[in-house]
DNA sequence: ATTTTCTTGTGAAATATATCACAACAATAT
DNA sequence: ATATTGTTGTGATATATTTCACAAGAAAAT
């Protein structure tokens, strides 16, 4: 363990954690890495070898206690303490999630909204602290905000990208159907889009072969 | 050119074509892989392997045209036709959703939604048809949907998922924060979760390197 | 016309990731 | 007690992906 954990290895993870917390949910108290990868269809020995990077932790014979899998993986992410988040315009999609400022399982938490329109600005209803954009980088400095959610048309979305950075922000999610770039090698972003997701459903059906 | 894509390069392919899109709205008429590695972050020799596999389509000194590049991406991935899909689960996000039933640039139509509460079915506003949803198999049959978006909570969405490949669908985009498998090897899933996004960048944020 | 500057496309090499195969051990059955 | 079955963890191997390096050709400059 302690190794580099290989960036496949890391998203996989993600997804098992999430897997483990449902799991948890409905009771169930130990699986083994064929049942994992009976839910996944991810196979099984990938598996072992990715949860091999964060050390030892299973029982010979008898798989793994599903809690202490899922401590494991949140201590060795880094997911185990919230995280502040803050989401950057407030439309149809960005007023939506603002109304979850609770977000995963509760690792990440949304603590302020801004938009360029200060008329959204005095308007929108809402539970947590609402700004104008121009006031980001002494929001996130002063709140300690380490996320970053880019909610705002995709023409917007480079320029708030690196506004966010400039804060100080070191991850991004970015709604915006729009490919932005981190200027700075500490600070990551994920694009989530669904019209660049269903365009890679459409490439792989179209080549029959995952 | 021809020989299979490899899965990183159709993902890459995604971007790059909403990246074109977008340049083409701009009025930018030529490219170099060097600017697309500049927009994108990915190194320009990737970009230029990438494109290797699709043909050659570049002018040698002067990089690609904007719209000749977008044309033979769009040929490459299959998005040369509109493809129909549908939405099941028709709560605060589904709802949302259907109210753009264009999605990406126009690849793509909403045509029909779901919702197993008759209620909800019955009282939805909204220019899409709307179904029960334990008439899945027949609409979308009847229909030729290939393509399905789940907004159901987790716990339903392995089954929504199982029913929607029951009944032909050939892609799923998956919003509950669920882990879904594919139970054929002619359906593929991606899965769209803000909490996940969030969780692996807090783990790339904790270990320094993208 | 000739030189210089760009740029693509692609085999070859390097790196990263996934798969295999099995020793080691625990649980269960006989 | 012993045999059988099930399961992990991990080196070794295989496969996939990225990076490199440069020939070849076009455009621009002189
Ligand atoms: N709504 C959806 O379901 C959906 C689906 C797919 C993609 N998207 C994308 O998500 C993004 C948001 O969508 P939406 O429907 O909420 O759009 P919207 O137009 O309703 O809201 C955009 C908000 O961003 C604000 N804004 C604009 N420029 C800004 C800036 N520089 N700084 C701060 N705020 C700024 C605007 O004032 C507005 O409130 C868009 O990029 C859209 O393409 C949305
Ligand atoms: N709303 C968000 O911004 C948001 C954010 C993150 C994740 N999500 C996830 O997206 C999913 C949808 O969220 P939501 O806020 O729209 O939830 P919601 O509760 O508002 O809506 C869920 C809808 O699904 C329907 N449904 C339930 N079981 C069904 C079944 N078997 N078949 C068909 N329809 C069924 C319900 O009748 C309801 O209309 C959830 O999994 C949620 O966790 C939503």
């Amino acid at each position: 363990m302690n190794k580099k954990i290989p960036q496949p290895t890391v998203i996989r993870f993600c997804s098992i954690y999430q897997l483990l917390c449902n799991l948890e949910k409905e009771g169930v108290k130990k699986v083994s890495s064929a049942e994992l990868e009976e839910k996944t269809g991810v196979p099984s020995h990938t598996i072992r070898k990715d949860i091999s990077f964060i050390g030892e932790v299973g029982n010979t014979g008898s798989g793994y206690e599903v809690a202490k899998l899922k401590q494991h993986i949140l201590n060795n992410l880094g997911l185990n303490r919230e995280r502040k988040a803050c989401i950057v315009g407030l439309g149809r999609l960005g007023s939506g999630i603002i109304q979850w400022p609770l977000l995963a399982e509760g690792e990440f938490r949304i603590v302020a909204g801004f938009d360029s329109n200060i008329n959204t600005v005095e308007t929108i209803k809402t539970s947590i602290s609402v700004f104008p954009s121009h006031e980001i980088a002494d929001v996130v400095k002063r709140m300690g905000i380490e996320l970053g959610i880019i909610a705002v048309p995709p023409a917007r979305a480079q320029e708030v990208a690196d506004r966010l950075m400039e804060a100080g922000v070191k991850g991004i999610v970015n709604f915006a159907p729009a490919i932005i770039k981190s200027r700075r090698d500490d600070c990551f972003i994920r694009n989530m889009d669904i019209g660049g997701e269903l365009r890679i459903l459409s490439a792989m059906m179209g080549m029959r072969s995952q």
